[in-house]
DNA sequence: GTGGTCTAGACCACA
DNA sequence: GTGGTCTAGACCACG
């Protein structure tokens, strides 16, 4: 899995790393179970501060995705985050809409929007049966 | 319009702000040359600083919403912003790939996360016509 | 409120923070919707780092105790945290049952454990009606 | 007598094996005098490393509980550890304090508080009487 | 060798 | 002036 980080953007760096492990699991890059580097590696290899690594890392644990063993390290859960409930569902919709509503301006109508999405979707199902 | 801010929210209000006036602008009930209220009386209707609302409207222009004239005030550009270019649709993909890896981890399958696009367009355009 | 810290303790210094603040929650003697100190003031005040702050209020945040603002500052919650779910009362019974076990081989019956949580029921109500 | 460990808990494992046994020994499932298994053993059956069981065991000596003697192995006490002290009182009020002051604010009352502790000496002296 | 904790000090975004 | 982020470097507990 490569880690492409933008040092320039205003979205914190463990956001980001956060992101880039969410897809990697996503995309079945990272296998359940499997381990992810241990926080010191991953910040040396990337070139940024363990404390980094580890904030992305304990948010990671916090919404499901891994589990952080004191000696083993990090895992990737199997089971993965809970499934979407209602609250989910309403907050990714609150997100969406006013980026819809900017891209609408833009004259990005629904078709090709929807086509956006449906890409993603198979760039992530993609590389899963690898 | 109502304009409903959450102050416990993380996203900043200026950018809460931002959002409400472009989901109004999409949704047709901001006209094209309207005129939204000035900086300080928005700012006293809401109960929030006049510089979030200075920077709301700042940077709605900087992107093309509004054009802000020392006597009209803040006028809704009829032209809108410009029309999405490839850079902004990269862009757009980049922001919206983690969103859909995450929803993709919980059991969001593409049909859904289609559907709940599609409700917020129906939203946004359904208004339009009153 | 006096926060009393061990730093001798194996207990982690946010740790005790984070109860000193309870207790004090729970007696009312920090009222709900009231400020808590800054991170840096209070940090400065104990004469422990602004990061050890910062975690404690963060975890209590988390629980329910807190919202944080990021210019309002640390508020303590009108409703408090979620009240005691199932989840909440096994773990507390998990925990609890090995302090009962040793506390018994030491030959405290159940009366004088039963005395001793009672005590500490007044001490936290007592205050209250101040 | 059933050991648990869950190896996903923040409580260190050896931690973990000292509660199990104090409760064995509370509930009179390990009677005094009683071996208990080798260090190799136990670690074996558990499947986790000899220096867990081992600071486990020494800790529980330290503590006066058992006496570990070269050749017959680790033996429980018939005597037990040292009766309550004040130091111990003041101590386990101490850690109960803030447990507490916590269940409060989740609207556990004491009555129930109570319960819960009458609960769990049942459990204890329950099995002794098998 | 792993993560956990703590410190010290810096710059930034927000309002 | 508030918290948020990031860095650098230290010591410790665990297994």
């Amino acid at each position: 899995m490569f880690i492409e980080l933008n040092f320039k953007s205003t979205i914190p760096i463990y956001e980001q790393l956060k992101n880039e492990i969410i897809i990697g699991i996503a995309k079945g890059e990272i296998s359940f179970g499997e381990r992810l580097p241990s926080v010191r590696q991953l910040a040396g290899d990337i070139g940024i501060n363990m404390h980094t690594v580890n904030k992305a890392y304990k948010q990671l644990e916090e919404e499901g995705f891994v589990s952080i063993h004191r000696q083993k390290g990090v895992v990737v859960n199997s089971e993965g985050p809970p499934t979407a409930d209602k609250q989910y569902r309403l907050n990714l919709k609150t997100i969406l809409k006013p980026m819809i509503a900017n891209a609408f301006c833009r004259d990005i109508e629904q078709e090709e929007f929807v086509k956006i999405i449906e890409q993603i979707y198979v760039e992530l199902e993609g590389r899963k049966n690898e």
